[in-house]
DNA sequence: ATGTGATTTGTACTATCGTACAAGAAATCA
DNA sequence: TGATTTCTTGTACGATAGTACAAATCACAT
């Protein structure tokens, strides 16, 4: 007897389901995938290790879901800020706000998920360290899209920077995002105390400023690629 | 009867000892900490299992000798260029000199094991992702000095950014330093091969040209920390 | 050459890993 | 309520982890 389907999807006590989704993005988030074990995980979410095996079959198909449930909400947020941005008309404003797009989204939630933004970009960080597989396949697939879109609009926005240097900056910013969510404390510790690195805020004000003006830079002349500079005493 | 010492830093063929830490730290560097087991580097190392026992104790004291390895070098090749940097009489040229001497060891050697600047930096980044508490430790011994040097340095050449904005902007540098080494593919994909992510040389250039001018946005204004710009349709 | 200490090998032990699976508890709908 | 589906629990299995240790081997000073 075929009635509502019951879709998978709907599950009827997603409870502990949530729980075990949340608990594995902490865990895997501050420590990494390999060093965190299926009994870890439940031992957090208050449930059983079986329980694991029964909602997302392997510790992969774990991840999978955690990276699932965020890549879309996020990627739609940003470029729903991302086309807000490009109606700015003011060149300096515009690129400020694309650079803005990329950076919110990663810090905050572009989904329901409470305070999931940076510990999901943190988990997204811990796993490129790590040269996952699972996580790699997805990034390629969900993220590059979202890159290249981000890297036209700011090369629109900067026609005389050529496009790989636009290629080279963005990444920096990225690299400088995870970095900043990886390492809060570091921010803390160099600043004596005078900055909280693991303020959402200032990190974000201080990541665009400073991307904004990376940006901004004058282009390299790419014509003599080897040893443009004398670089003081070095044997590079 | 006691000869000569035999010091037990001079072993007798270091060849093996040697060969088990390029392995470990390159498979490290790679897979991270906790994904590669001690048969896996002895396997790449050619060795037995038990000469990694056997001379490095434990598999946290191989990733210590892997730190003292290069720490020392490395920093010391640092303080050689800032020092030469900080001579520089031009107010520009002098920062970028001392960005440089900041980026450049990290990517070629300090000392003479060879190509280790890369692998060895990037072996740092995978760490700090991981959150791993040896490299946690030696880092902040060793490194802390060496980068309140270079925010010093930094900010002598641009006294009117508060120190603040000096730090996280070091804080993004180092992130973006540590993230190119970490995956240099993603440049070569997101450039559409325009751009080599792997080439230290390119990748100096952009990052050293890149930071200097994030060095040189005009400091934020702390007055009002919070909101402090109309965020594009967000809800931070 | 030979003995001695340094190194390598082989193997074994215990702990923990990811995963499977049967049995029990809970929830849903006729 | 009772039948059926959905979820949780407990336990177990094979694989692999880090490490220990005795035996075998090597390098070199005498």
């Amino acid at each position: 007897m075929v009635r509502k389907p019951t879709s998978k999807e709907t599950a009827r006590k997603p409870n502990m389901r949530e729980a075990i989704l949340a608990a594995a993005e902490e865990l895997f988030a501050t420590n990494g995938f390999n060093a965190v074990s299926v009994r870890d995980i439940a031992q957090a979410a208050g449930a059983n290790p079986g329980s694991v095996t029964y909602h997302f079959k392997t510790k992969d198909g774990l991840l999978l879901e955690i990276y699932r449930r965020h890549c879309g909400p996020m990627n739609l947020r940003r470029f729903e800020l991302l086309a807000a941005a490009k109606r700015v008309r003011d060149l300096q404003d515009r690129l400020e706000a694309i650079v803005r797009a990329y950076v919110v989204p990663a810090f905050t939630s572009g989904s329901d998920l409470a305070g999931g933004g940076a510990r999901f970009t943190r988990l997204r960080a811990v796993m490129s360290a790590e040269g996952n597989e699972v996580a790699r396949k997805i990034i390629a697939q969900t993220f590059d899209d979202t890159s290249h879109a981000f890297v036209d609009a700011i090369h629109e926005s900067l026609p005389h920077i050529p496009r790989t240097d636009i290629v080279w900056r963005s990444h920096f910013l990225l690299g400088a995002l995870y970095y900043s969510l990886v390492t809060p404390d570091r921010v803390s510790r160099l600043s004596r105390g005078e900055a909280d690195g693991g303020d959402a805020a200032s990190a974000i004000e201080q990541l665009v400023q400073a991307t904004v003006a990376a940006f901004q830079a004058p282009p390299l002349d790419h014509v003599a690629p080897a040893r443009r500079r004398p670089v003081v005493g070095s044997k590079i």
